[in-house]
DNA sequence: CCACAGAAGTGAACGGCGTAAACCGTAAAT
DNA sequence: ATTTACGGTTTACGCCGTTCACTTCTGTGG
């Protein structure tokens, strides 16, 4: 961790680095396109003084992409907070929902974090800037259910040597922290449900599906409950589905 | 279907329209990115001089993304074409790992037809520019596939209504001609496989991955052999991924 | 055969973009 | 109190998509 000085100067560049990120928030929410210099006109700043912030605009791309995961997440947290603690399958049912409720309002937003070549420089400001805290969220819910429905996993002896590898030593140094070596075949089980839940829904929003099917959901719900049997949830499979359904109106 | 009057401007219209299309890919094929000025001066004219083709340059792009869907498709059918015809579940991988491949090989390409906000303006030169040939390629080996398998599908009236609509009434005019109606649950089954294949290797594509299971292609192979029982193919697992991971050393 | 319509292409220009360099006032550090 | 360096401006360069007025050429109908 790094100490905090706190020098009048420090704090105030602090500022101005949350008001750079919230500004250009705010542009993309007002359906305009991210811009240096429409950042800066609307901070009345000019364009160039942002580079005392940022080194290029692709870094600003990587920052606001990092905050707009990081709010995001928050509402897809606050949508499983919408069912009791006990209910941790529809509660990453309620999670996942909002996942894709939240990307068809904000395609642009959705694109910015999930559909970026992500940054492999180095990034000076935030550490682990490439790793979703979104990802840590989902990460936490299967870890949940698998807590209380104790659903078998892979063995960690069965995977090929590269996932091994990947669940052992993962980049995210997430909620893994609790799972014993042994068991981490669940971060195997996670990564299956992020490849799919990804996959809908950015078929979904980059239009590469019967809009029938966008609309109506079914293929989202179809994709939901299929991955559900693999997590022990066999047996509340309508339960999930009325309640996918119900969150899907909103 | 247009007449063809084929008048001698009209040849040289159709001439430069292919020249401008394939000037854009080679454009990106050296790594440079895709712009009316850079084309029109590859082929030693002006910009403005391309508007005379192209109403802009989103439709140029979208021009450019059907025409390498087009020629990536080749690629994932002579992939297939290195196994015999009765081989269709090992036909199926081949084309599906070549498109992996293809999508690794060639990111940029690859964002431009799937991860590409869709045109939703009537296009005027191509018809259903909107749908990806690739999608007829896939559907016809799935097809094949239950053909020889006769795996089961689920019924039509067990499908959402939506999804029932979808099924009976596709989007892609594609092979769905040679299935009778009582079976179009086929295409549901073909969805869910675009899905799974479309979710990992844009996740793959787009960094959101463990570089380690991106270059072993483990999470991929995976995903391949998890959905191969729904074709009817739990029989052939071992052989299959064996022949996958033949097919990823290229 | 000729005149004319219209297609194809050019040049200049507009506004916007990311970015580099030179410059300046002011606040912090010594 | 003097120096340093930070945060900001101005100007400028070279891209970009796009528009418009203008020319050049070509195919065609009278």
């Amino acid at each position: 961790m790094t100490v905090e000085p706190t020098t009048r100067r420090e704090r105030q560049r602090e500022a101005t680095y949350a008001e750079i990120v919230a500004t250009s928030i705010a542009l993309l929410r007002d359906g305009e396109d991210l811009s240096l210099r429409a950042v800066a006109q609307r901070m009345g700043m000019t364009a160039p003084a942002l580079y005392r912030y940022v080194a290029s605009y692709q870094e600003l791309v990587d920052l606001v992409a990092y905050e707009v995961d990081r709010s995001a997440t928050e509402r897809f947290r606050a949508a499983a907070d919408s069912l009791p603690e006990s209910d941790v399958a529809g509660r990453l049912c309620a999670s996942a929902t909002a996942f894709r409720q939240w990307a068809h309002e904000s395609p642009r937003e959705f694109g910015l974090v999930f559909a970026n070549p992500i940054a492999d420089t180095s990034c000076v400001r935030r550490e682990t800037l490439t790793l979703s805290s979104s990802g840590h969220l989902f990460t936490d819910q299967i870890k949940a259910i698998w807590d209380v429905y104790a659903f078998p996993v892979p063995a960690v002896e069965d995977l090929p040597p590269a996932a091994r590898e990947a669940v052992l030593d993962p980049l995210i140094p997430a909620e893994s922290e609790g799972v014993a070596e042994a068991d981490r075949g669940l971060l195997w089980v996670y990564m299956q449900g992020w490849t799919q839940l990804y996959g809908v829904v950015t078929l979904e929003v980059f239009g590469h599906m019967d809009p029938r099917l966008v609309e109506s959901g079914d293929l989202f719900v179809d994709t939901l409950l299929r991955f559900a049997p693999r997590m022990g949830l066999e047996a509340e499979l309508d339960r999930l589905e009325t309640l996918i359904r119900s969150h899907l109106r909103d």
